[in-house]
RNA sequence: GUGGCCAUGGUGCAACGGUUAGCACAGCGGGUUGUGGUCCCGCUGAUGAGGGUUCGAUUCCCUCUGGCCACCCCA
């Protein structure tokens, strides 16, 4: 459409408009519009269940944390990777371990219209493996050091911190079997949290290798096996299914038991052992704040050697056990495991919403940064029309502003100027037009002063400070 | 998946086996046409869904749905 056309054409309506239909009686032309409210015969559907909705007042920790992973991920040079969440279900199947809880029995899985069994992932790891086969990374310079950020989907009874649906932030990174990466991964973890204010420690353990562990494994289901008589019966049910978990139970008549029991440490193979001690000392050196943690296991099967847990420092857990923040480790298998080169890969994974909880308990707010530094408020039809304009103009300056042209009353204005937290609220009226100005006014001291309209934009840039 | 508690306008609460289900906050409108954050007035708006017991149910019972809490597990 041309320039030109503009004039002709709204003056063209503004003619056809001028001889209005009569109009059938109209009682109270400036009465508010009575609204009448259907009945609620329907019923309104919920979120599903362990799902819900990101209101506008929480995006402000939402964003504040979006901030952070673009930070941090740029100043190590990891690049974004974004996977469907929808796949096949069979991923998760070989890469969790069919006899991990996540895959009995917290898999959203489902038949799709083609028959198709898929599932929403459960976790970010597997679909990261799968893309970097898939598309050739090997073919990169390694280490390809990735990221993601996303929704996670695990069918469990919601309870405080875990949802259905949560949001992960994660890294993952191929093709480097050198303790150093495994540092570094940690590092990254330990920062994010630091730098967004949660003091944090990290629990560090080595579940050894297809070697060593299975040495392990075996002793410690002989030593739970002489002492079963003392156990509760989940420990009894891990005993047979997944022994390394045994060293999880928090049940209190179990821990004398596990106090006795086997340490992993101690049967590590001497590479195991040394990859597991240059992790430590390089920590040691960024002065990374970590405790060993030799009853830590994760819950996928597909990790090797280092596997850490980032917990909330001691001094901020009010009481009660504290759930991890985040976790992750080392995964040497995976790769050729779902059918790439072998490629020795670690990463880790952090709950958003328990991070989110974490800087809510800690009174730690976010600034807003959504609050408008002006608002426009106009009287009468020609200020209007120039208020819409100084509008334009200020978003081409890159001021926020917002406005509410529909709005007849100053008084109304300004209220919502108010609401809004608006630093300025800039009016606009009949006389302002006439004089060629704009009145600024301070929403925090109410002072108020006249301003050229042709040097508004200036003027206001210099209140906000900017130039 | 197991067990417990719970469900009233947008939010937080109240009420009773029986008239129009109260209150506060928020929202919208107004307190004479150009000044917000205080005040005053008015309006809108709810018993989660489905069954049953009963002359009558928001109230009692059941099922479902959802929430909270613990376990399992996890982020």
């Amino acid at each position: 459409m041309s320039m030109k056309q503009k004039k002709p054409v709204a003056a063209k309506i503004k003619t056809a408009v001028k001889k209005p239909a009569p109009r059938a009686a109209t009682p109270s032309e400036n009465a508010a519009p009575k609204v009448v409210s259907a009945p609620r015969s329907v019923a309104t559907p919920q979120t599903l269940r362990g799902m819900r909705d990101i209101l506008p007042a929480e995006q402000k920790y939402w964003r504040f944390i979006s901030r952070k992973i673009e930070e941090l991920t740029a100043s190590y040079g990891y690049e974004r990777l974004d996977t469907p969440i929808l796949e096949e279900t069979a991923l998760f199947v070989r890469t969790a371990g069919k006899q991990s809880d996540i895959v009995e029995k917290e898999l959203f899985s489902f038949l799709d219209k083609g028959e198709d069994n898929v599932s929403l992932r459960p976790e970010g790891t597997a679909p990261l493996v799968r893309a970097y086969i898939n598309h050739g990374m090997v073919n990169l310079p390694q280490p390809v050091k990735l990221y993601y950020v996303g929704p996670m989907f695990r069918y469990e009874r919601p309870q405080h911190g875990r949802f259905r649906e949560h949001h992960q932030f994660g890294v993952e990174v191929f093709g480097d079997a050198n303790a150093v990466q495994d540092s570094e991964v940690i590092l990254l973890a330990q920062l994010f949290y630091k730098e967004i204010g949660i003091k944090t420690t990290v629990h560090i353990n080595s579940l050894g290798c297809a070697t060593c562990r299975p040495n392990y494994a075996n002793e410690l289901v002989t030593y739970y096996r002489s002492k079963r008589a003392h156990l509760c019966e989940d420990c009894k049910r891990r005993l047979a299914k997944n022994p390394l978990r045994l060293l999880d139970c928090k049940e209190p008549g179990c821990q004398p038991v596990k106090e006795t029991a086997p340490n992993i440490v101690d049967f590590l193979d001497e590479e195991c052992k040394n990859h597991l001690m240059r992790v430590l000392e390089y920590l040691d050196d960024l002065q990374v704040p970590y405790v060993l943690a030799p009853h830590l296991v994760r819950g996928f099967d597909y990790y090797n050697r280092t596997v850490f847990e980032i917990m909330l420092a001691e001094e901020s857990a009010e009481g009660g056990q504290s759930v991890a923040l985040g976790g992750g480790g080392r995964y040497d298998t995976l790769v050729e495991q779902l059918g790439g080169r072998p490629t020795p890969a670690c990463g880790f994974g952090i709950g958003i919403e328990r991070v989110i909880l974490q800087l809510k308990q800690q009174m730690i707010e976010p600034s807003d940064d959504r609050r408008p530094d002006v608002f426009l408020a106009q009287l009468g039809d020609a200020a209007r029309r120039k208020a819409f304009m100084l509008f334009e103009e200020l978003r081409a300056a890159s001021i926020p502003a917002t406005a509410n042209f529909s709005k007849g009353s100053l008084k109304g204005q300004l209220e919502i100027a108010n609401r809004l937290n608006a630093k300025y609220t800039v009016i606009l009226g009949q006389k302002e037009v006439i004089d060629g100005t704009i009145l600024i006014r301070d929403m925090e001291s109410g002072m108020q002063e006249i301003v050229l309209y042709d040097k508004a934009v200036a003027e206001i840039k210099k209140k906000i400070g900017r130039t």
